[in-house]
DNA sequence: GCCGTTTTCGGCCCGACTGTTTTCAGTCG
């Protein structure tokens, strides 16, 4: 796929000409980037199919990018490009990560001090380099080392759903291969975790090598790190690291289960093991040197007097304790979903019309979509005022005059800083459903923040509250709030707490989903979709459901229409 | 650099917040 590798392009190439004030061409780019990535077609494909005029096609994309991307599918390389970074040798990218840090910075802490990554740049923090240059003091050190930091605590891992999409696709090509009679990634992709660090992928197959070669052939390989007779590794151009093992499949199950972890998981089940007087490793269940289990995972957990657990609840959190007693919950599924209700649509910043969006929820078997665009507080996004919202009302009536599915009115609306909302209440009781949420002043204390979301779950127009904690994962830590006060009041006032499925907020995360439950909050899997391509993100959403242990119940839009309808107006 | 049933030239979503200043630049969404 050239497209990821050219929408990295053009954004650095954006983040290059924001540095030196160039105006309106970064935002070209950045929006070329932006296309790219929601692209379904392969702009390189595009390109040997059409040439530079179909390339033109592309939104966004004009006379100089186009040839751009012409230069870069045919050699590999973009020439103005390799000349800015020549110019500026700095990992802007990765600069800019830190919370805080932009081009701009970036820039003044190269020319004055060669700082070209993360690493120089901690080294100048420390040394109190920075604080004396102009524009920056005291707290912009303590500001610059607090994000490193906040950066390393999670290093090296990617997020769940930056790598989703293309394992999903690595593995199913693998699973066609004529040789490989089974194919399944392991480890922390396995079990869902927000964020994973390598990807491991286990296969059975007669014939290792022919698996290995075309594993290690493949053209989104940028290095092949080790190569073994059933064991390869390598680095994919996006930047992670992918390791194949192939296993005799006399012991896939317990391979399996030993690479699905977690570490700590696999203690408490060998555990158990040793106190049946058995032992488990990755070659499978053994009574003295007798294997007796191994060739499937369930065979391995049901010798062990386990049920068999679903990865994502792999964590040792009492979950080996429930299989033994036969009482692992019933998670939701992931076809259960009926509908999205957080869509934003064209008539905020969204991409797609509503008549888009609902024709791609019916192809994903939903039997109804809501659209959730935001409020006018948000200019940003575009947010809707009063007359827009009802404007925007008349049409949905009118598609669902012809729509399969059914179109569901309602606004993403802002909390603002007193916990009142930015649209009038009046027009809010027109709409079949409201998500409010908060996007401004994200850094109240703790008794502030909470008394502000919970005067909105108090509204009587309000139903959701959207991404409740507000974490960006890796960059932004949660607000400062009092979960559990959150909890008390969605529940006394039977309002709805979202998750969130976009790759970077996964809101509320696992824990809390599991707090929820136990305290009888009802919760709803959304996407939060900007584009028709986002509507996939809601298996992530789904999978961190049931991390959170979730079941069919506790998520509301597993409900048909009648029911949920129901629901929003108690 | 891209785009056009208000334009083929002249526009490009902008306000809040923070840390630096003493009126503003940079970042974020």
């Amino acid at each position: 796929m050239a497209n990821r590798e050219l929408s990295k392009i053009f954004r650095e190439i954006a983040g290059f000409l924001r540095m030196d004030n160039i105006p309106f061409k970064p935002q070209a780019y950045q929006r070329a980037a932006k296309v790219l990535d929601g692209l379904e077609d392969d702009a390189g494909e595009i390109y040997k199919r059409g040439g530079i005029e179909a390339v033109k096609n592309i939104e966004g994309v004009g006379e100089s990018i186009a040839s751009k991307i012409e230069e870069y599918v045919r050699t590999g390389k973009i020439k103005s490009y390799e000349e800015l970074k020549r110019r500026m040798p700095l990992d802007l990218s990765e600069i800019i990560r830190i919370e805080g840090m932009g081009v701009k910075k970036a820039r003044t802490l190269y020319l004055k001090l060669g700082v070209k990554n993360i690493k120089e740049l901690e080294k100048a923090a420390k040394d109190h380099k920075i604080s004396g240059l102009e524009g920056f003091g005291a707290v912009s050190e303590k500001n610059i080392l607090e994000g490193i930091g906040f950066l390393k605590s999670k290093k090296g891992r990617f997020l769940l759903g930056d790598v989703f999409f293309i394992v999903e696709n690595l593995v199913k090509e693998l699973g066609g291969l004529e040789e490989v009679k089974r194919v399944e990634p392991a480890g922390s992709f396995r079990r869902r975790k927000e964020t994973v660090g390598d990807i491991d992928i286990l296969a059975v197959s007669e014939n290792p090598g022919r698996v290995i070669d075309f594993f290690s052939s493949r053209n989104e390989v940028a290095k092949v790190w080790g190569r073994g007779a059933t064991k390869c590794s390598v680095r994919i151009k996006d930047g992670f690291d992918i390791d194949l093992r192939v296993v005799p499949e006399k012991c896939y199950g317990s391979a399996l289960q030993y690479f699905t972890g977690s570490k700590e998981h696999n203690v408490a089940t060998r555990r158990i093991a040793i106190a049946k007087g058995l032992k488990l490793s990755e070659y499978g269940l053994f009574k003295g040197k007798t294997q007796i289990a191994g060739r499937t995972e369930q065979d391995v957990y049901k010798k062990l007097g386990m049920q068999w657990i679903p990865p994502e609840m792999r964590e040792n959190k009492g979950e080996a304790e429930l299989a033994l007693e036969d009482r692992i919950p019933e998670l939701i599924g992931y076809k259960d979903i009926k509908g999205d209700l957080h869509c934003h649509s064209d008539w905020d910043g969204g991409k797609n019309s509503i008549r888009e969006i609902a024709e791609s929820a019916e192809k994903m078997g939903y039997e109804y979509v809501g659209i959730a665009d935001h409020t006018k507080y948000l200019k940003i996004e575009r947010g809707l005022d009063e007359d827009q919202i009802r404007k925007r009302n008349k049409e949905i009536d009118k598609l669902n005059k012809t729509s399969k599915i059914r179109i569901l009115k309602g606004c993403e609306a802002n909390i603002l800083k007193d916990g009142s909302l930015d649209i009038k209440g009046d027009v809010l009781a027109e709409l079949d459903f409201v998500i409010a949420g908060v996007h401004s002043s994200l850094k109240m204390e703790e008794k502030y923040m909470t008394e502000r979301i919970i005067k909105a779950i108090k509204d009587p127009n309000v139903d959701i509250i959207s991404h409740p904690t507000g974490r960006i994962i890796q960059k932004r830590d949660e607000c400062r709030i009092n979960m559990e006060e959150i909890f008390k009041a969605a529940k006394d006032f039977n309002k709805v707490l979202e998750i969130n499925s976009f790759p970077e907020r996964l809101d509320l995360k696992d824990e809390y989903i599991r707090r929820a439950k136990e305290k009888g909050v009802k919760m709803i899997i959304n996407t939060d979709s900007h584009i028709i391509s986002h509507l996939g993100y809601i298996t992530l959403g789904i999978s961190q459901a049931r991390r959170g242990w979730a079941e069919k119940k506790d998520i509301i839009n597993t409900q048909p229409l009648e029911r949920i309808l129901e629901y929003f107006k108690r």
